[in-house]
Formats: C-alpha cells, sequence, structure tokens
DNA sequence: GTGTTTGCAAAGTGTTTGCAATTTA
DNA sequence: TAAATTGCAAACACTTTGCAAACAC
C-alpha cells in the first residue's frame, strides 16, 4: 500500500466525499490494517486516543455516509449491537456469543447449492447472509 | 386444536407462567392461527382493538417471557425492526426490503453441506441462521 | 465566497426498570 | 396471605437532527 494519508484520501474522493480531517481520521483506523468490525463508540474512543477528537454526532454520520457509499457494511448482530465492517464483498460471519465478537466467514466457505425462492413475490435476491451463533 | 383458551393456558403453565389476563390475550393473538412475526408495537395494537388494553410495558416483559421461555423467536432483521417469531423451529427468512415483512423458510429448504469451524476458538455452534434479503 | 461539514445539545426511537397497586394461587 | 404480575412514568441506550460556527474548495 502507498501511504495511509492518500490512501483513504481517494478513496473518500472517489466516492464524492470531501476528505476533512475527521473523515480522514476516521478512514485512516478503519482501513489502516486488515478488515475490521468495530461499533460506533469503539472508533470514537479509537478517535480520542488518537488525538483527533471527533464528536459521536460526526462519527454516527460518517459511518453513515461511508455504508451509503459502498466503503463500509453495516452488521446488526443484536439490538444495540450494531458493527461497521470494512469488508464489502459477500461474505457471512460467526457471532461469539459470550463477547458479542464477529469472525468473517468468506462467501465461499459456505456453499448453498439451491436458494429458495419467496412463495409471497417475484424473487429479486439482493443478499444472502449466514449467521453462524457459537459459544 | 381444541379450545383456544386452554389452548394458551395449558401453553403458559407448562412453562411455569402464570395464565394472567395479560399473557392470556396475548398468547391467544399470537397462537390464534398460524404462524407469525409480530412486532411488540404491533401487538400491542392488536391487544387494544381486542379490548384487552395491556401496557406497553408489558408487552415487552411478556414478549420476552415468553422468548425466555422458549414459546418464541425473536429475529432482529433491522436496527429498530425486531419481530417475534411464532415458529420456534429452526428456520431461515425472506426479508422483503421494500416493507420490512418476513417469510419463513423451512430448515430443510436451505442446505449448506459443510459448515465451517471459526478459526479462533472451538466450534460449539448454537444456530445457524440465514437471512435471504429480497426486494 | 459559496456550499459542505462539523459539533453541540436537543430530540427521537425502541426498550427496560423501579415501585406501588393489583391480581393470582 | 404470600408471591407474582401489572402499569405507569421515568430511565435507558443508541442514534438522528437542527442549526450556528468552522471548514474545504
Amino acid at each position: 500500500m502507498v501511504d495511509l494519508e492518500s490512501f483513504v484520501g481517494q478513496k473518500l474522493r472517489e466516492r464524492g466525499l470531501r476528505p476533512t480531517r475527521q473523515r480522514m481520521a476516521l478512514g485512516a483506523l478503519l482501513w489502516a490494517n486488515g478488515d475490521r468490525h468495530v461499533s460506533a463508540e469503539q472508533l470514537h474512543n479509537e478517535a480520542k486516543e488518537a488525538n483527533c477528537a471527533v464528536s459521536m454526532a460526526t462519527v454516527y454520520n460518517t459511518l453513515n455516509q461511508f455504508v451509503e457509499a459502498g466503503l463500509l457494511k453495516m452488521v446488526i448482530v443484536d439490538a444495540g449491537r450494531t458493527y461497521f465492517d470494512t469488508n464489502i464483498l459477500p461474505h457471512h460471519h460467526f457471532v461469539f456469543e459470550k463477547t458479542g465478537e464477529l469472525e468473517d466467514i468468506p462467501a465461499e466457505k459456505i456453499v448453498i447449492p439451491h436458494i429458495p425462492s419467496p412463495l409471497s413475490k417475484e424473487a429479486d435476491i439482493s443478499s444472502v447472509s449466514v449467521m453462524i451463533r457459537v459459544n
């Protein structure tokens, strides 16, 4: 990878998002290393620790913009347990019930030979997601 | 089925829940006919329409008790979109994105020949749930 | 400069809880 | 009568929004 700064900046510009200080900081935290599952609060804390104070409102707004722009996926594990996933490829998840943590399952690891169609309506499948809860 | 009243009463007593007026009313609405996906608010409204006023707090508490007792399953579709499912057998769901409605997929309709194990921990799989979003 | 973005505080949504009053067994 | 349940209102966690100030281009 080139330097993180320009990598993030380019990602943002590609999607028509201005590379503001806040978006750059959050982007850098999200995309510094491999795939991540982060909650809004976690990211807010990380930003604070990195001396990049960003308000909670901005964290939420930014994460939603990133999701909208296709830069992140939202994963809802439970009521009040929402993660933002930097892995935007189709994939599945293990959920560790003890901790609430997630682990990605690459799409090709789960084969579903036949996907059924709904009875009631035309089938225009937009996604298939599998959650495997373990404890 | 015998009469609904005693059917519900028995269900409750079996799980150690007293058949109070409120629980009987909510149970009757839930189990009158085939399987249902109901939100707390929906059920609250239905109870009101059936002239069985039950407070919102009691609807929530009761639904949670029913889930705890294994009489219902909770299905979270989106942040702030939680359903209570009277189908307690293992199964999967279609989610209609337009309406947020659910349709059950019987477990045997979705075959996953090989379930992977998580990398990081011992695999003690408690459930596998598939959500197919359609629009 | 002009339009976009931010941060705050306030509002919103869906859900849970403390507690006095009521109901059930 | 003793223990469980209910309903209210308040509290809650998480998220969104309105708007003035700050920023990016």
